[in-house]
RNA sequence: GCUGGAAUCGUCUAGUGGCAAUGACAAGAGACUGUAAAUCUCUCGCCUUCGGGCUUCGUAGGUUCGAGUCCUACUUCCAGCA
């Protein structure tokens, strides 16, 4: 059982710390996402020095390229990208039903790689096999994603994810059992939008033998306050509870963090980063736009990352109007960093118990 | 000096009688939430009450209902020959 220690409590916000064979999470924490068993622009080296506890990677994208065979050859995740800390990987379910073509039975997933077009099968069982092989710490069950956002569509996938769950929480304890490393094994919560089918979910989530929980389908919206609510008034207390996909808006973090999760990942922050839209403490900027090419301040004052303790908006505008790598590489460290340590001061302030300030005072500046 | 060829939006470029005029780049702005995303979208002669109006394709004339497109002269550039 994945061990999990609560600080301190806050209503349903608690602080925490994650302890994996790679090592601890301190909680609340931003997981970064390198779905393909990279943050896109950035080393491993980088993410370790941004403040980074621990990365997601992508099930999917995994098996199309190199294939978890060539993962588990290498040593597992950790091993292969030189991430020496917490891994996770989330199953593969939310990219394949974003494919065209996809064909769902019962038994599982049959779609065609977007890279060659192979045929592809894949099934709680078999995403359970990969995530072994690719050896992460923490895995995600095969989940289904409705096809719709309307009721009748939320209802049939929830119980699609439900029944796949149990499969793959027998398929986890059969690769636990002959398996020389432990990992560990989230259910997944749907439900939408409706909060009784979320109420649902989460009791059936709750009752298997699991160590946690992923919450998904969750959009920002009006409601996801009382979602999240909903789901982790009922989720058990002692285990933990990773929001799905979340992060790239802060204040879907203070959300989340308020109502009772402990982390966090999301494509956001590095994608906001190569399209040059970048973090400040007053909202996003675009630093492509002309204003900034006599900007001479750094992007954000008193951050220290090393974009910021070492160039100007000037020379990042400069950089990403002639298209240099190194644009992206200095906007994704800043941008990774900004939201890591945004959750970080989220954590501070729950065990110093001004959370509640730090969220006002947060968000009213940065959606001015 | 002679003989050819060429001059079109910031740049390169399409266009050989119905054209505010092609494409790319540049420029300006926007989007992006479990990454088919170093991607995508919009604007890009001037004005507009969004119907349209006005002025444009080196310069000046001409032919024609109509000219970026045809003719003449001039200007500049390129190539070849002197």
């Amino acid at each position: 059982m994945l061990k999990f220690d609560i600080k301190k409590r806050d209503g349903l916000a608690r602080v925490g710390v994650i302890h994996t064979p790679h090592g601890d999470i301190e909680t609340p924490a931003f997981v970064g996402a390198a779905t393909r068993a990279t943050v896109k622009a950035l080393t491993m080296k980088e993410m370790h020095e941004l403040g980074s506890q621990a990365i997601l990677a992508n099930t999917y994208h995994l098996v199309l390229r190199p294939s978890p065979e060539l993962i588990e050859k290498a040593g597992g995740l950790a091993k292969f990208s030189s991430w020496h800390k917490p891994t996770f990987t989330d199953s593969g379910g939310f990219q394949i039903f974003s494919l065209p073509n996809v064909k769902i039975s019962e038994q599982g997933v049959k779609f065609k790689s977007h890279i060659d077009g192979r045929n592809f099968e894949m099934t709680p069982e078999s995403s359970m096999q990969a995530q072994w092989q690719i050896g992460t710490d923490i895995h995600m069950a095969f989940d289904h994603l409705a096809k719709s956002e309307s009721r009748e569509d939320m209802e049939a996938a929830m119980r699609r994810t439900h029944q796949w769950l149990d499969r793959c929480v027998v398929e986890h304890k059969r690769l636990e059992k002959k398996a020389k490393t432990e990992q560990y094994l989230y259910a997944v919560v749907q439900g939408g939008t409706f909060n009784d089918l979320r109420a649902e979910s989460a009791e059936y989530c709750a009752s298997k033998d699991v160590d946690g929980f992923g919450i998904g389908g969750v959009f920002t919206a009006d409601g996801m306050d009382e979602m999240l609510k909903t789901v982790n008034s009922i989720l058990p207390e002692n285990k933990p509870r990773h929001l799905l996909g979340m992060g790239q808006e802060p204040i879907d973090l203070f959300i989340g963090a308020e109502y009772g999760c402990d982390t966090f990942d999301c494509v956001g922050p590095t994608r906001m980063a190569r399209n040059g839209s970048l973090y400040t403490l007053d909202g996003r900027i675009n630093i492509k736009n002309a204003k900034y090419t006599n900007d001479f301040t750094p992007l954000m004052e008193d951050c220290d990352c090393e974009c910021c303790q070492n160039y100007t908006r000037a020379y990042l505008h400069h950089l990403f109007k002639t298209d240099e790598i190194t644009a992206k590489v200095l906007a994704s460290i800043h941008n990774e960093h900004f939201i890591v340590h945004t959750v970080d001061k989220i954590r501070a302030s729950l065990l110093d118990s001004t959370f509640k300030n730090y969220k006002v005072e947060f968000l009213s500046r940065y959606y001015h």
